[in-house]
DNA sequence: CGCAATTGAATTGTGCGCTATGTATATCGC
DNA sequence: GCGATATACATAGCGCACAATTCAATTGCG
């Protein structure tokens, strides 16, 4: 049987995610700016205002990013004022991250951001929802064949 | 009526989309180390493949990249060897990228990964093409309103 | 108790991806 | 024909995202 022919990008699954990961970053872009933040910066709020003091090691695992890309992230949002960062004393190898009252207060700022995204997309709840979920089976799956 | 609390980043599918699209990268890179390749250089072959000789502006329309993402990576896939980038003589505004033999050569060395995504994917041909298409037509939304 | 293995964070280097800006070229309207 | 406008590309700067590596701290085992 002969090789399948190469596919187009327009057939690719993974060109779709890649390119509207990209769409969306461009679409919150705009609506982050009252608050100066960059999407993966505001990531890592929507983790601290829901549960504050973590180590890099938690964000790293919540958002799918290496200490790498976490460290550099943290410092630069620790130069505003924003968090703060602190080896901890139970076990130094970890850094915990905390916000300050100006991080904290960053949040009402950022209330209305969630309906205009929801809106942005277009879509119900119940598709958003399914799609999301589909989402993560996939990423899961994904990640498994690197043996992560 | 309260304003809604913020989401858990669980909750968004904008975060489904980036943290899986970070997990397609990873899938690829191994795949992709015998062509010496990273994931956006892929997509710019693929798009040479089906049909040599296109424009920078035509290939960042495809990929939905800027040109300053665009010709930087042109201009490193040139200097391998792999592409050559000459300005167009009926509009000197267009640079035209081709590909070399040596680039057309890669195709042969790529023809696996195709099926090794789809395998990797652990989803039917119908799921992903509905999911494919989802995610188009939700980029299409989501650019829409940029006004783009 | 000492050492090897593991873990967590940080650093360096590289490749994007985007914004803003500048330059050159082409098009359009008067 | 000329000036204004638009287009295409390139550059500079910045923020990621990851791989590889290093270093410090912790854990586990003999």
């Amino acid at each position: 049987m002969a090789a399948p022919k190469m596919p187009t990008i327009d057939q690719m699954l993974c060109f779709a995610v890649y390119s509207t990961g990209h769409a969306f970053t461009r679409f919150y872009k705009p609506r982050l700016e009252a608050l100066d933040l960059t999407y993966p910066q505001y990531l890592v709020f929507l983790v601290l205002w829901e549960r504050d003091d973590v180590t890099v090691k938690a964000l790293g695992d919540k958002l799918f990013l290496d200490s790498g890309t976490i460290t550099p992230l943290v410092k630069r949002l620790e130069a505003r004022g924003l968090v703060t960062r602190r080896r901890d004393e139970a076990d130094e190898r970890q850094v915990r991250v905390q916000l300050t009252a100006e991080g904290r207060a960053l949040q009402a700022k950022a209330e209305a951001i969630p309906l205009a995204v929801i809106e942005g997309t277009g879509m119900g709840l119940d598709a958003a929802d399914a799609m999301r979920r589909e989402l993560f089976a996939l990423r899961e799956r994904l990640d498994a064949v690197l043996g992560e």
